[in-house]
DNA sequence: TTGTAGGCGTTATCAT
DNA sequence: ATGATAACGCCTACAA
């Protein structure tokens, strides 16, 4: 593979004036550029990345840590950053940990190999180097999404969880109903628990009372909507409709439902958060919360950028909330007469 | 940050018995290596990966492309990638093309700019590279999955979908269906034609004739599935169920059949392709192929691990072909009485 | 506007 | 078993 020296050969000039043609064409006369590029499609030179990335001491990688990427979510997420990330040469390198703390570790360990200069979080755990930051030295340039550290002014972005999941229950008390149950994600995420404040939240908006009851524990997949809605059956605590954390667990919840003979929305509401396509597509299509999480990505990635800024023009970390919005279809609709008790 | 030299230093050895601790510690007197460790936990010292792939010519990345990673099929397929990566201390790059042919091209051209040791390919398109390989010069490094060239001999894997979709057609062929519709996929892919291709096969061994009008071609998202059923009805060729080449257009299919008042699968028999988890869970469950679609991922980067291991070593490259099964579920039943014309 | 040269942090070859 | 040292390919003062 042809190098830099041999481009300069053949163009009859110098490295550094080969390397400024490259990286700051202004500062070169434009008849020296021509020959450059000449020799360039000659020899058909391609720059190494990692020599130039040794000598500026930059990767252009960012990390992208997640816990999977196998499921719509996460996924849009991902192809937000993407979006972003392409437009500004930067590559990303996936990371996926399945939930376990020593692969995060790993990863971010990247950051002081150079394997990448920063790191976008959507994870529940965070990094050691976080938790206990040593004392000396500076952190690594890190961006949060959607589940975020209570106690890190780290870059973030997200959106109302709180007043979004109030926003579904508030639809649902207006189509008439007052038995509504919640089946949440794992509720030590923040996120979960967000979502479970702003389900009281709407509650006690519509003037219900809350009943422990009619809550059950999910973990964001569709098994567990279809379980946590068996479950919720069983218990034999009557409800009417139900709000789901997530639009996986909606659909479970819903396919739990049929498999009993049940109806949506005839005998049971069901709501779901997210907005993924198939919920649209389902039967009945599903209501649910529109979060922009491809939006969601690109902002996040926006915020590494900044973070990657020379500390001189480095804004301040901030926080980003995008909007969200009810999306009302028709596995939703008024109480029924009679209520549901389960079994 | 602390480098070789440093823990060198302290270690009181050379930076050679440094780096011969760090990769070939066999090589190194145990004591020795306890010293170097020592400096290594008290400088925190962490290895520069650009300086050492500089040296060594090799990035350690992978580069995976794919048209858009938004939607389950891809999600699986990287989900399996990283899988094996991850042991193999390699790291995946994300390239997303969007289908554009330009973004390919320059993702091809990070392998010799040393970004990517070589390219994992989900993509109809082929790179420049392939379609007019130099005269001189080794191609780089490149695997392709599903979809693949017809005239490379390109490491690949994909499953059998001739076969699969064959199978399909029997299934619903069993059930006494004679009017068999299908949705297919863009028909310039070779996937998409294979798939054609074993329905056709299906038919025939069922002794059922082809029919060109019941044919509809969508390009796998869910809309195109529910616009193919919607032409499908309104054509008013009769018939009495349907293969989609996938599942989200069989889901969106189900969906159209809904919006015009006709049940699944009393009225029209809808089966599907690939498994996503969505399917199972859909009203009513999708019957369909089962695609190993995670291991489709892994058995890829193992192909790649193959095709950069030194020349000598390395084995001829090879087709992997995994296998699948039919799932039958409940959105296909015996062929009801009477008959669905459409409209 | 262009050239010279040092150094980024490793690995690997050749000695010892 | 260990040490000295020359690359790897590029960028960027500094000089001209």
């Amino acid at each position: 593979m042809a190098n830099i020296k041999d481009i300069a050969r053949v163009a009859g000039v110098s490295v550094a004036t080969v390397s400024r043609a490259l990286s700051t064409p202004s500062m070169v006369r434009p008849t020296t550029i021509e020959r450059i590029e000449a020799a360039i499609a000659d020899l058909n030179y391609q720059p190494n990345h990692m020599a130039a990335g040794l000598r500026r001491q930059r990767s252009d990688n960012v990390l992208v840590v997640v816990p999977s990427i196998y499921n719509p979510f996460t996924s849009a997420f991902v192809e937000g950053i993407e979006n972003v990330a392409r437009t500004s040469r930067m590559r990303v390198l996936l990371g996926i940990t399945e939930g376990d703390r020593d692969a995060l570790n790993t990863y971010t360990a990247m950051i002081a190999g150079k394997q990448a200069d920063g790191m976008i979080l959507l994870e529940s755990n965070l990094p050691d180097i976080l938790i206990n930051p040593p004392a000396k030295g500076t952190l690594p340039p890190i961006v949060s999404a959607c589940e975020y550290p209570l106690d890190h002014a780290l870059p973030r972005v997200k959106i109302d969880n709180h007043e979004a999941s109030a926003l579904v229950v508030s639809h649902l008390a207006g189509l008439g109903h007052r038995r509504i149950a919640a089946v949440t994600g794992p509720i030590d995420l923040v996120m979960s628990q967000d979502r479970l404040a702003g389900y009281r939240l709407g509650l006690a908006r519509a003037g219900i009372e809350f009943d422990p009851q009619l809550v059950h524990e999910g973990d964001f997949t569709l098994q567990s909507g279809y379980d946590a809605m068996v479950r919720l059956l069983d218990a034999g605590t009557p409800f009417t409709a139900v709000a789901c954390s997530n639009d996986e667990m909606a659909l479970g919840a819903m396919s739990a439902l049929r498999a009993r003979g049940l109806s949506v929305p005839d005998d049971v509401s069901v709501a779901g958060f997210d907005d993924l396509r198939f919920g649209a597509y389902a039967s009945p299509p599903l209501t649910t919360v529109h979060s922009p999480t491809v939006e969601i990505g690109e902002a996040a990635m926006r915020l590494m950028l900044d973070a990657l800024l020379p500390a001189d023009r480095q804004p301040p970390a901030r926080e980003v909330i995008l909007p969200h919005r009810l999306i009302v279809r028709e596995s939703t609709a008024r109480v029924p007469a009679r209520v549901v008790a389960g079994t």
